[in-house]
DNA sequence: TTCATACTTCGATGGTAGTCGAAGCATTAA
DNA sequence: TTAATGCTTCGACTACCATCGAAGTATGAA
C-alpha cells in the first residue's frame, strides 16, 4: 500500500546521529567544511565524507569548492524550516540530547535559524511587525505592508533588491523552543544580518547562539516593543 | 556540540522502510491492529510487534486493548501535523516512492489527514471559511469567529462540546499535495465526520483516498463556495 | 476443558551501514 | 619540484538491527 512521498529517505538521512549533529550545526548558518563537520559530529573526516555525499544525494545541503576547502550548506530554506520543524516535534516530547545545560536559555533566548533569527527574540520581533501592521498574516502567507516597506527602508535594507530574488520575502518558520512561529524569508536573512552588522549582537562560536549586546538590546526593543 | 533536541531519535523511528508504511497507513485515521498494520508494510506480525513497540516508546503511537485485538493509532494531532509537514517536503523533493499512479490523483484531490480533510478540498475549505470570516488568522493560531461558531452550529456541531476538550478547536496543518495550509484541529475532525456521516464522502479502503459523492459535491460546492 | 485467534517474547541469522586505516587526488605554498 | 593541507575513495571490519521461526501468553469460542 504504497502511497504519496516516501518519509523513509530523509528519515534514515536524519536518523543518523553523526549526520543529525552536522545538520544541526548547519543550522547555526555558516558554511561548513568537512573537517569542521567532523569535529561537530565527533567522527573521522573519512567517515564525515562519506556521510556529506548522502546529504548532498538527498538534496539536502550543497556544496561549493573554494580553493581547497569546500563549503557544504544547507540546501534551501525549506530544509532549516524542515529540520527546526522536527526539532519542535522532538523538544515536545522531551526527546532531549542532553540534561539542559548552560547554554540552553542563551539558544531559547536567540539563536539563528539557518540565517535568520529564532528563539524569544525571533518570536517578538515579528510579533510586534504584526502587531505594528507592517507585516500581515494572508492565509499561510506573510505580506510586506506598504508601512512595512517604507520601515525596512528606513532600517536600510533595499525593498526592491528582496524583491528581485525568487525566495519569498517573508516567510513563517516554527520555532522550537516558543513553539511560534518567527520570522523567515529573504527579510528574515536581511534582518538578523543588520543586527550582525551593527554590531548589536554577535554570533558564539560553535553554537548557534546569538548573543546581544546591551547597546542592542537597547536598539531591539526600541525597534520592536512588545 | 549537541545542542538543542534530538531530531536522530524521530528520523530513526521514521527512517525504517516498515515502520515508515505503518506511520503511513496510520495517517488514515483508523485505528488499525498489529496484524494490519504488517500487511500494510509488508512484514510478519513479529516484526510488526517490534516496530510497533519501538514507535509507542517513542511517542508516536498509542494502543488500546480491546477483547483479544490491540488497536494503535497516532498518538496526538501533532504526530499527523508532523508526519503530513514531511511529506511535504519528501514531495518538493521528489522523493516518491512510486511513479504516479492511477490513486494518485484521487488522493490529491481529497484524502484524510489522520482526523480531517486534507487535498485539495481541505485546502478549499479552509480558503472559504476564512473569506467568508467565519475563521480568522490570529498570528500561528486559527480562530473561530462568532459568525463561524453559529455556522456550525447550523451544520449540526456542537461548539461547547468543541470548546471543552483541551485540544486546539481550529490549527492549520500543511498539505504536501497543495503545499498550503488546510484545517485541522477539533473542528477540522468534526467537519470530516459530518461529511462521512451525511454519506457526502467515503473513505476508501486501504487508501487515505477520500471520495465524494455527486450529491456530496454539490453539497459542498454549496456550503464552500470558492 | 479444548481449540483457535491475536499478539508478544526469545533466539538465531543475515545484511547493511557506519566506522576508520591506508592510499590516492587536488590545491596551495615555498 | 617538494612538501603540506584538505578531502575523497577503497577496503576491511564490526556492530547493530530488521527479520523470521519457534515458543509462550492472553483472550475468546465451543
Amino acid at each position: 500500500m504504497k502511497e504519496g512521498p516516501d518519509i523513509a529517505l530523509i528519515g534514515s538521512l536524519i536518523g543518523d546521529p553523526a549526520r543529525a549533529n552536522m545538520l544541526t550545526a548547519l543550522m547555526g548558518g555558516r558554511a561548513l567544511t568537512p573537517t569542521e563537520l567532523a569535529t561537530h559530529a565527533g567522527i573521522t573526516l573519512q567517515t564525515a565524507s562519506s556521510h556529506l555525499s548522502k546529504l548532498e544525494a538527498g538534496g539536502l545541503l550543497t556544496q561549493r569548492k573554494q580553493g581547497r576547502h569546500r563549503y557544504y550548506q544547507l540546501a534551501e530554506d525549506e530544509v532549516g524550516l524542515m529540520l527546526e520543524n522536527l526539532m519542535g516535534f522532538a523538544a515536545s516530547r522531551g526527546m532531549n540530547r542532553h540534561r539542559p545545560g548552560p547554554k540552553d536559555p542563551a539558544l531559547r533566548k536567540a539563536r539563528v535559524c539557518y540565517n535568520h533569527l529564532a528563539g524569544d527574540y525571533g518570536v517578538r520581533m515579528l510579533d510586534s511587525l504584526i502587531a505594528a501592521k507592517q507585516i500581515e498574516v494572508a492565509g499561510d502567507d506573510l505580506a510586506l505592508t506598504d508601512a512595512g516597506q517604507i520601515r525596512i527602508e528606513a532600517l536600510g535594507i533595499s525593498y526592491a533588491s528582496l524583491k528581485k530574488s525568487r525566495r519569498p520575502i517573508c516567510r513563517t518558520c516554527l520555532d522550537w523552543s516558543e513553539r511560534r512561529s518567527h520570522l523567515a524569508g529573504s527579510l528574515g536573512e536581511a534582518l538578523l544580518t543588520l543586527f550582525l552588522d551593527k554590531g548589536w549582537a554577535k554570533r558564539e562560536n560553535n553554537s548557534r547562539a546569538i548573543r546581544f549586546t546591551d547597546s542592542g538590546e537597547k536598539a531591539f526593543s526600541g525597534l520592536f516593543p512588545q
